[in-house]
DNA sequence: GCCGGCCATCGGAAAAATCGATCAAAATAT
DNA sequence: ATATTTTGATCGATTTTTCCGATGGCCGGC
């Protein structure tokens, strides 16, 4: 069982072909002459081919050797790209990257940050996946993906997580609703009322049950309410109040409807917007240097 | 200075990527663990990218190094293709040969010749030349040329002769000449007569002259008569008579004429078909093979 | 807090690459 | 003819690299 020819043999081989002289062929790649004949000596072994026609004034090459050289200059400039290519690989804002994001952060943030990126830093392809925590984390231990954009907190083993900034949660309800004529609002305002929350497993409805002290009892979860969007929707229909997170209350979600929001005059009725990453990833300081970014540009 | 990565170390990587284990991947290309996970490494440092995240289950690719895994892949393909192709490259019948021959053979070998090879050796592929012998001599030196087709005896240094037939010579007449009655033709029956042969450095006007024993004052050359086709539209024309090879006299050169041809009742009025290449060549027993080809296929 | 699986590391042995010098062949110069 | 020069192949010794088996350290799971 015969080895395989290595690429220092195929580059000697070019050499060759162009210098058409062993010793000059040596001499250019930086070897003694006995060394780039015994490679070609080999190479020609192991390809069972004559490549080389030997001469006292230097060589020839054969037809079979011209067309293993023309393989071999494209091969061995495929593989210069992927050494280069790879050098340019590890830097931050290049390459690939697999990024999970949670459907109550998505579409507050994605628009403004992809298109930021985009300008910035054309090199670097995000590849997105929309999905509730839970799954997130799951794809993320399974390697199909590479960082997560949530809310935190959310309990995860084997993972880094890096808070980049509050969203506060403010209270969404229809003009003229009582809540409108108090001076200072707080959470047990809301207790006794109709409080509208996403259906189970969106980590919005457990922020802002947290944040409010809020019993399972406490809350309604509106038939088929998957988006924040439906749940604005049926605010506006009078059917109870709700808590929205600030980057949504100040996008263009709720612009259409009539409902009003109102910040709590209390502190700690927030989730908080981070990233997270598994523990061991090599890629801790480019996710950091993001997370940074992120906390620039998105908030 | 650095070195580059291996072929191995690539193989090492692909296979790592498809195993995701350290452990099963060495199984794999049959080396020790210790051995994959130093390529490895080294792989890492020479590219210096993160391909690899560590675990203690196994490993995942990180996008960097799923990325250099799909060029290592692509590039591993490329260079089997080489390896195996250059395997069938050797064999007689394959692969690019770049073959001279004489404007006096051309036209009557070539078109059967080049017929039945891409029929029977469709992978064949012979690239040809057309030139006096003189200049395909110097091409063949050059190594622009690996193979001659011509017309021995031709004096040349360092290259291997192989004569292959004989192709006499007959002459060429009007109907109606004074040979066409002799009982016994002979050499010396042309002295004196005008003789058309083709111009200086076509071999077969020096073969038709050692032949029948003329001097250049015997002969004439025919302005500008650079083919065969010429000299015998100037036979044709009673200009002269001339020696014309019997491959060109059973071709269709002289159908559309009216002259004859007739064989020489003498042995030695002749020339000699055969094949030259450079003596070091490698394929000496390729170009054999093919000679006893053409031997028993063009005559 | 121990256990088990995983990868990195280590030390020695085996293999390979490389060098400088020499050899043989052959074309060229004398 | 003969000597010289130039060429690539070969040789022997040394250096470098590779590889293995064993060990160690890490980390997650029990």
């Amino acid at each position: 069982m015969a080895g395989q020819p290595t690429i220092k043999q195929l580059k000697y081989l070019c050499a060759l072909a162009d210098q058409r002289h062993f010793g000059r062929a040596a001499q250019a790649c930086h070897v003694s002459q006995s060394a780039l004949s015994a490679a070609i000596l080999e190479l020609e072994q192991l390809l069972d081919s004559a490549l080389i026609e030997r001469n006292n004034k230097g060589v020839l090459m054969t037809p079979a050797g011209e067309e293993v050289v023309a393989r071999a200059k494209r091969l061995l400039t495929d593989f210069d790209d992927l050494v280069s290519a790879s050098h340019s690989m590890n830097a931050p804002f290049t390459g690939n990257l697999r990024l999970g994001v949670i459907p109550t952060i998505a579409p507050f943030i994605l628009p403004g940050l992809l298109k930021l990126l985009r300008k910035e830093h054309p090199q670097f392809k995000l590849f997105i996946r929309e999905d509730l925590s839970h799954n997130l984390v799951q794809l993320l231990h399974k390697g199909e993906l590479d960082l997560l954009l949530l809310a935190l907190p959310y309990k995860a083993d084997n993972v880094i997580s890096q808070e980049l900034f509050n969203d506060p949660l403010l209270l969404a309800f229809r003009p003229g609703d009582p809540v409108s004529s108090l001076e200072k609002l707080k959470a047990s305002h809301i207790k006794g009322r109709q409080v509208l929350l996403l259906e189970e497993g969106h980590c919005l409805r457990d922020h802002a049950m947290e944040s409010c002290k809020l019993g399972n009892s406490d809350i309604s979860i509106p038939y088929q309410a998957t988006s924040l969007n439906t749940v604005v929707q049926m605010v506006a229909n009078d059917i109870g109040i709700t808590l929205l997170p600030e980057m949504a209350a100040k996008s263009s979600l709720i612009d259409s409807s009539q409902i009003k929001t109102r910040a709590f005059d209390q502190t700690g009725i927030e989730r908080k917007i981070g990233l997270m990453w598994r523990k061991k990833s090599p890629l801790s300081s480019q996710f950091k240097m993001l997370g940074e970014y992120i906390q620039q540009h998105c908030h």
